[in-house]
DNA sequence: TTCTCATGAGAAGGAGCGTTCTCTTTACAT
DNA sequence: ATGTAAAGAGAACGCTCCTTCTCATGAGAA
């Protein structure tokens, strides 16, 4: 029935479709992009593509789910995970990354913010942008759980504020913001790493089954 | 020739064409707001409304400017001065000033970021809110200089990183984020505090020659 | 009053957009 | 070969938008 396509020059429709739109939403936002323009872009037809969505808003609603799992899950936190050894490195890696992403050609902004303020926090299309947002910080929150640090919830909410103000400011052109934010983002993990009563380490009641 | 309309309830066309436009784009952006819109929210014949701008993006542009002027200039830095005395106070009010802004009915977010996300940084509406939030960054280095502190230009990126970061998650719903900013931006403003020579300093070799 | 000029009211042009519809073509399964 | 379901090509509808144009109204200056 369904053909296999698994990753072949000839992808099914569904799929063209969803990378066209994922490139050109990803760097444009919604509106300024036409449905006219995916169609071409994606080569299928316009019946093709009202097939497989209902409507514009709906495509937009399926980029920014795979843009969560894309971006979000394996460019930025799987990625930073695999750099740092230790919970801490692995929250200070995610400057870094920011870093060499704003230098690369294809640093197109924040997809969800764009997004949320292209729409209006009452749109459909807002409301999922704060969504995956939450979604980010949750992940954020989770390796700064494993790094032993306190008040998760406010020290996830913070470095949030360092992310979006510095993918923000490298839209404006500072060169320097991940290597800032990375400064600040120490600055907070070293005020919310607990004393060690022990001496010289870091982490408290150390957890002898790492892993 | 041109009748007195000082600031009385009949204000010239001109006039109220900009704070309808104020109150709509600040609101909701450029492209949500249509022509039709500005038109019968100040209560002038569209004719009229072309006489004054040539094209509604003349017009956005004059909202910017005076964005800058409104909000920018007197609603946040002449704030902030009234409300500090020593510059290092100014600074830091910034970010109480923004956590009333964010609880008030009327928090319509970052204009500058929302045009440039919006329009993108090859349009000349892009270009000239880079240039209005480039405005913005200078008149906080100026504080920061009167602050005595150090590396100035860093500071005053980083305290922009903290201004757009919590506007965005501020956006997003987080209420506490211009508590948690302020707080960042403290530690911030502490490091690049010259060493004092009299008392208990903190930082190693620091540099005798402040500013 | 009469002249002048800003404004008002509204129609219309011209383009783009999202969406629907009809008809044809392709490709695979039986 | 035949049947079936997906995909392609393209026209068309209805709507919104920015902009231009025409003509009438009104208020102040001479």
């Amino acid at each position: 029935m369904v053909p296999v396509m698994s990753e072949s020059p000839k992808q099914g429709a569904r799929e063209r479709i969803l990378e066209a739109a994922y490139d050109l939403f990803s760097r444009r936002g919604i509106r300024d992009v036409s449905v006219d323009e995916i169609i071409s872009r994606s080569k299928v037809a316009i019946a093709t593509f009202y097939r497989h969505f209902s409507s514009k808003d709906q495509l937009a609603e399926a980029f920014l789910n795979r843009r969560e799992e894309v971006w979000t899950s394996e460019l930025l936190v799987a990625e930073a995970v695999k750099r740092g050894a230790a919970p801490k490195d692995q929250l200070l890696a995610i400057f870094d990354i920011f870093d060499e992403w704003f230098e690369s050609e294809h640093f197109e902004g924040d997809s969800f913010v764009k997004v949320l303020l292209e729409m209006g926090p009452e749109h459909p299309l807002g409301k999922a942008s704060i969504n995956h947002l939450n979604n980010v910080r949750a992940m954020i929150r989770d390796i700064a759980e494993r790094a032993g640090l306190t008040d998760l919830d406010d020290v996830a909410h913070s470095l949030q504020i360092l992310m979006k103000g510095c993918i923000i400011t490298a839209s404006m052109g500072d060169v320097g913001a991940g290597a800032r934010a990375k400064l600040m983002a120490e600055r907070l993990i070293a005020e919310h790493t607990p004393a060690d009563v022990t001496a010289a380490g870091d982490a408290p009641t150390e957890n002898a089954l790492a892993e």
